[in-house]
DNA sequence: GTCTATAATTGGATAGAC
DNA sequence: GTCTATCCAATTATAGAC
């Protein structure tokens, strides 16, 4: 057996948490080698061997978190809730990360969006890609709703979608700022409320 | 006389006025001393004669701007303008912010939220400080909108506002990345029909 | 796969001449 | 008020031993 039973976690896996956890709470520009290294208990050059150029860290970080918020996404959005339950379990994702530890976490995706230009190329694709497949599938359940007579707006669901999500991430950098889950929870709440009205 | 008739403007002034542009476009953890001596066409150790720290700079410039901002939106919130047109030439604010020269220029308070924990004390209150404010005065155009009867929604006028402020925020940072001005607009249009259907 | 050691560069900042 | 020169710390990255 090559691996510890029981802490057992890759180091690899180990500098994807930490580094991840560093680009949400201070952004990609102000994490470095150093931070993860003392996050996770090894030297810098050890970061290297996984991890060649920093390109490569935020990269793989970046894609693994995309991965797992569209699965989270899709086991939503596919279930058998009615629309504006199924907006409001995605709010929550947003809702729950502001909860998280400190409470200084953001989506990785709103603070990249944010640093696009300092950003590898195939990282800023990526971020680009985020928001175009969050906004389609978002689309989708609007569109749903829509059909369904639960929500009742003027205008495309593609829109009505984007106007949603440009919402939540903008809602989640203000409500990092000040006043918390609850204020972003708000938010959506009232979002809702001008759907369905 | 001190000062070049034709040209004139002061150091200070060219310096913070590369500070924001930098800013503005990759953020305040990827703007250099050394960027800035370039654009201005000055040494290093010259800014440190004006702004002694890189906190010093980031936070006059952030304190310029939102006055300049709010002198702006006191003009048009101050105006006969009907309150759905005051919501257009607010969102036509940030639209301009990302037509203006290689259109990868976002608002400043965007950028720095996501870098807030990378802040100075001082900075980061102010960003504070801007979006309560902001939301603030957009809360009053919302109620007067409602009192009138041109809009039309359940819940707090001041949900509505921080909605509304949310989502060009978040739209910006989005439309920035893809699909720009026009994409920000249609944005904006689309949460106005939602408030007067 | 991790370490020590070190390179190479850049960052913010200061001293002191002009 | 701007410059040259310099300092010191931090950052990304590599080489090579273990």
């Amino acid at each position: 057996m090559s691996r510890d039973i029981k802490t057992a976690k890759d180091t690899k896996t180990a500098i994807m948490d930490a580094a991840q956890e560093l680009i949400q709470r201070r952004g990609a520009n102000a994490m470095s080698y150093q931070d993860i290294s003392e996050a996770v208990g090894i030297r810098k050059a050890s970061i290297h061997h996984h991890f060649p150029a920093k390109d490569d860290l935020i990269e793989a970080v970046v894609a693994r978190y995309a991965d797992h918020v569209f699965g989270l996404m899709d086991e939503i959005f596919d279930s058998k809730l009615d629309p504006a339950a199924k907006l409001r379990r995605y709010a929550a994702l947003f809702e729950t990360m502001l909860s998280d530890g400190r409470h200084d976490k953001g989506c990785p995706f709103a603070i990249l969006g944010a640093e696009l230009s300092s950003l590898g190329g195939s990282t800023a694709a990526r971020v680009r890609r985020f928001y175009r497949d969050s906004e389609e599938r978002l689309a989708r359940v609007v569109e749903e709703g829509h059909g369904k007579g639960q929500f009742h707006f003027k205008g495309e669901p593609k829109r009505v979608a984007a106007m949603f999500f440009a919402l939540l991430e903008g809602g989640m950098l203000i409500a990092r700022a000040e006043g918390g889950p609850r204020r972003l929870h708000a938010l959506a709440e009232q979002a809702l409320k001008l759907l369905q009205q």
